[in-house]
DNA sequence: ACCCAGGCGGGCG
DNA sequence: CGCCCGCATGGG
């Protein structure tokens, strides 16, 4: 067990806001915990005010476990500096002062990939309802024992897996119509796609080779870009984004896409992932339509 | 019974 | 290009 002080950060807000966590995560407490599962080992993380409580199962050192909580919600960002520099409006000051605390969260490339894909043309309530029996139907089961109980983990499903799956057998866990995708991507990571080759590569170089695969597409490319390779500047234009920003800063006027994004990139720059999550949550709850 | 959900691919003009 | 349509599925 370890203990972390944590400043501008809220947990709940954080795992609840529809990233990798919200899809596969376990949510007690009223969000004040989430559990979930990292390389087969179960990290159990809870908030009590201004520090973070986390264990780790099996056990690893205190460090690394430290490090893997601060990379994985994204302790190190300056949320002051951060807040001051996407605070750019009125709008965006009350999405602040609704959801203080909201990090970004950091995240495997091959699960982002996956979730977001499933994410299309859906709603976060069923979004969870399939990553989470894709992986409890093909993922890879292990158990060990903790305390004289039987602790058991399953991992993300790999490419392997959904590979050698039927598109048929794939959408058996609910994927619909993005089985295909699922499959297609798996099928071409196992030809040589390698997700992890582009880590740390530039922002348009990793949205070009995403967007060759089945079924990512522009904001699905953002969404993996933000979550799963940390290009905190990605701002992943969906329909409510759309909306909120013709609403907010273009009088209700309709704007493409790409006008979206270079208005973004001009008003919030490498800060625009942190601008793109206040003003989706708050446009959500205000239904700003 | 509808209607919609953090899009994408394909076909058309 | 830009526009429009269909798409699997389950919850409201």
């Amino acid at each position: 067990m370890g203990k972390i002080k944590v400043a501008d950060f809220d947990i709940r807000y954080t795992v609840e806001s529809a990233q990798p966590l919200t899809f596969f995560g376990d949510i007690h407490e009223e969000g004040k915990r989430v559990d979930y599962v990292s390389e087969f080992r179960k990290f159990e993380v809870r908030q009590h005010k201004d520090s973070l409580e986390y264990f780790a199962l099996p056990k690893i050192s205190e460090q690394k476990a430290r490090e893997e909580i601060v990379r994985r919600f994204g302790l190190n960002d300056n949320m002051q500096k951060i807040y001051e520099a996407i605070a750019t409006d009125q709008f965006l000051v009350e999405s602040i002062e609704k959801y203080p605390g909201m990090r970004i969260t950091r995240n495997d490339p091959w699960e982002t990939t996956v979730c977001f894909v499933m994410s299309q043309f859906n709603n976060v309530k069923r979004i969870r309802g399939i990553v989470k029996k894709l992986i409890e139907v093909h993922g890879e089961r292990r158990s060990f024992e903790h305390n004289g109980r039987e602790i058991v983990v399953r991992s993300f499903p790999t490419p392997e897996t959904f590979a050698n799956l039927s598109v048929k057998e794939i959408m058996k866990c609910g994927t619909g119509f993005r089985g295909k995708y699922i499959k297609g991507i798996a099928q071409q990571c196992v030809d040589g796609f390698d997700l992890y080759k582009l880590e740390g590569k530039k922002y348009e170089h990793i949205k070009e080779e995403l967007m060759t695969l089945p079924g990512i597409g522009d904001k699905v490319a953002d969404c993996i870009l933000l979550m799963g390779y940390e290009k905190l500047e990605a701002f992943p234009v969906d329909t409510w984004i759309k909306r909120i920003v013709e609403r907010v800063y273009f009088k209700g006027k309709v704007q493409s896409i790409k006008t979206i994004h270079k208005f973004a990139e001009e008003r919030w720059g490498k800060d625009g992932g942190y601008a793109q999550q206040y003003l989706f949550w708050r446009g959500r709850s205000l239904k700003l339509k």
